[in-house]
DNA sequence: CTCGATACATTGTATTGCTATGTATATTGC
DNA sequence: GCAATATACATAGCAATACAATGTATCGAG
């Protein structure tokens, strides 16, 4: 147990990308549920499958109470056949409203950084040279 | 002055729309010195103009002292002619490279996102169909 | 010499993602 | 029965960071 500690080298997140995450994470749930109702871990698997989006445990539950604290989404246990309970999740009408304007919200956000990263993109094989 | 107050209605920034930027006006301001060094609140109507991207004066110092501190940047005084002086930044090489990178992993994720909200995003005119 | 504009800077607050835990239920092995 | 394991939900404390509000300094205009 000397330092077997280096545990996290695989676990550890890049503070800025959890930086990045801050804001979107409400807008992925949201979307995560678009098509359908899910359970907390289902939302973690649908959008680590979906779209490479890594979120602690610790994480997706405090979001999910915000968003039913705001109304936008409904929950109700269900039995499972093999296991415990599982709480699902709905988007309301509400939700289905605030998904849709936060993803117009987006598209424009990420356009606008886009174009101003452009120039750092079209940088690229230049580092080459310096070798 | 009674309640005058209501300054706030079009200087109010949408919390999640401020919870959005988080991370990513590092690589903003960044991005602005790319092509040439800029002083702070010159960075500021860059990004205004260059991206509609809005910060407030308060944000950008504590940022540029954040990547100077990671040697990111580095600072210069320059006497204006008319003024007081300006505090002008550059990219150090380290900051070059950094860009270079957030640049990237930046695409991935807004590419991420992007997949994720599109079903939202193709539902669209199903509103209307509400009036 | 005061007023306003420009420019840089700091302080306190709120939001939010993460790590580390804790709790409950059901299944399996003995 | 009963520990061990897996699934699932939940909370507490911490860290990072954008913002509002404020403060300081310099210069030009009147």
């Amino acid at each position: 147990m000397t330092f077997n500690n280096q545990k996290s080298v695989e676990n550890l997140t890049d503070p800025w990308q959890a930086q990045l995450k801050k804001g979107t994470l409400e807008m992925a749930a949201l979307a995560a549920l678009w098509s359908g109702p899910l359970y907390g871990l289902e939302i973690l698997r649908f959008l680590e499958t979906k779209s490479e989006l890594v979120l602690a445990e610790g994480t997706i539950y405090p979001i999910l109470s915000r968003l039913k604290k705001e109304g936008l989404l409904t929950s109700e246990w269900v039995e499972a056949e093999a296991g415990h309970p599982r709480k699902y999740y709905s988007l309301t009408a509400s939700g289905r409203e605030r998904i849709r304007h936060m993803a117009a919200v987006w598209v424009d956000f990420s356009a606008n950084l886009r174009r101003l990263i452009q120039p750092v993109l079209d940088h690229k094989g230049q580092k080459e040279e310096k070798r």
